[in-house]
DNA sequence: TCTGGGGTCCTAGGACCC
DNA sequence: TCTGGGGTCCTAGGACCC
């Protein structure tokens, strides 16, 4: 049948309800039906069940409060190993559809099914519901389905009918929609952005697709603020990224310290750790980093950081410490007080790919590759830390050492300022 | 509620060159 | 000569996302 007058393309959004509650649910079948949420290794709530919702918990709420509302409630630590897995099964059965799936996210994906209503004889609409159908049955966790013509109301779409909705958007139902869409609750426009367009009288989406091409460029917007403009009248202009080698363009790892220090030793030492997580997630993606940034936040939430370029590519930490030791000051002065660090390794490339540079320096940490190697084996066997740098020391040494290292997750609160707050369950520092 | 952690992309403006 | 114009490349920083 002939649909491309509704869908020139065809992009479906799947958005698991409640992701890592579901799955803690979906593991075992003792919570199924109760109030359950994680996030308990931090004290602060990541992903409520439906059961929790239902009796007045709210994401954001502090844990005390969250029993108080509601005294049955099963708190639990985030299994992040678990929530990777029902991941990668979403991905693959959204791949026995179609070989073009964007892997977006932790409980979230696109998948462009355009021309399949041909193929297959059906509508898109009835495969859409019919990935939906095998998602919600292999995994026993239910989605949020969108079906429209671009990405960003494919996002609008799985929106509309949470939880274990479908929400076909076909081009003539798009300005009734974006009608009662708020502009702050499109994919795209941030808190800055939204707040800007709002100071202009931009209320709805359907506002901002009625404004002219010439008046975003009046106003000064960029081409991201016009591709989200396309998007929502039903032209795509965003692509789905299916690159199956979806490797890390960069990798990062920052973590603050409680308290806060001036202590250069220490705070170098915090720094030394980052870089030692940040080498293992390199190794891991099988790549070599030749440039990097690193940074120090204050107590009054200022950053100080330099980035430099190193003389070959590494996945190990002692060429990348020294470095880093050569411009420390440049960041760090006496007396201030500290808060995080962090370090990422940028100029990734896969290893095979990776040209020796004149002067040795490959091939003196060539040598020394095979003890690191060895370390991730140990430390995968017997658990993290095991095994560590002398200079990681101190960080490690730290009476609360043992939180710092822990998987992290959290949320940023809404605040006044028009910041947008997270909404969705993301990935912390899976292992 | 004083505010986590990990990514991507875009752009203004400076450096440099012809 | 003290005065141009224009192009490219790079980087810091800002915006967004989950």
């Amino acid at each position: 049948m002939d649909q491309s007058g509704s869908y020139p393309r065809a992009i479906v959004h799947f958005d698991g309800d409640s992701f890592f509650a579901s799955v803690e649910q979906a593991k075992d079948y003792k919570l199924r039906g109760k109030p359950v949420v994680t996030g308990g290794e931090r004290g602060a709530v990541t992903s409520l069940s439906k059961e929790a919702k239902m009796l007045g918990a709210h994401r954001g709420m502090p844990m005390q409060e969250i029993r108080r509302v509601c005294p049955s409630v099963i708190v639990l630590a985030g299994d992040y190993t678990a929530y990777s897995i029902y991941a990668k099964r979403m991905y693959a059965i959204a791949k026995t559809f179609t070989t073009k799936v964007e892997e977006y996210s932790i409980d979230e994906c696109f998948a462009d099914i355009t021309g399949l209503n041909e193929s297959r004889g059906q509508s898109y609409e009835e495969i859409a519901e019919a990935i939906q159908e095998k998602l919600e049955l292999s995994l026993g966790i239910t989605f949020g389905v969108g079906l429209a013509p671009s990405k960003t109301l494919a996002k609008v779409a799985s929106k509309r009918n949470k939880p274990a909705g479908f929400t076909a958007l076909p081009k003539e139902e798009i300005e009734r929609v974006l009608a009662d869409t708020e502009i702050y609750d499109i994919w795209g426009l941030g808190g800055a952005l939204s707040t800007r367009l709002r100071g202009l009288g931009v209320i709805t989406a359907l506002d901002y697709i009625q404004k002219s091409d010439a008046w975003l460029k009046e106003h000064g917007f960029a081409k991201p603020v016009r591709d989200t403009w396309l998007e929502l009248q039903g032209y795509p202009a965003l692509t789905l990224s299916t690159g199956a080698h979806a490797k890390p363009h960069s990798v990062m790892v920052t973590r603050t310290f409680t308290p806060p220090s001036t202590d250069k030793d220490f705070i170098f030492s915090q720094l030394s750790k980052n870089v030692e997580g940040a080498c293992a997630k390199v190794r891991r993606a099988g790549m070599k980093a030749s440039a990097l940034s690193f940074y120090l936040k204050t107590q009054e939430f200022t950053y100080h950081g330099v980035q430099l370029d190193l003389s070959a590519a590494y996945d190990a930490p002692p060429e990348i410490l020294k470095a880093i030791r050569a411009r420390f000051d440049e960041v760090y002065a006496e007396g201030i007080l500290y808060r995080a660090s962090g370090v990422t390794l940028r100029c990734l490339r896969g290893v095979d790919t990776v040209t020796p540079d004149l002067f040795g320096a490959y091939a003196e940490s060539q040598e020394k590759e095979g003890v690191f190697r060895a370390q991730d084996a140990v430390n995968r066997r017997y658990g993290r830390n095991t095994i560590y740098l002398g200079s990681s020391m101190e960080a490690l040494a730290r009476p609360d050492a043992k939180y710092r290292t822990k998987v992290v997750r959290g949320f940023v609160p809404a605040s006044k300022d028009g910041k947008k707050s997270l909404d969705i369950p993301h990935l912390g520092v899976v292992h």
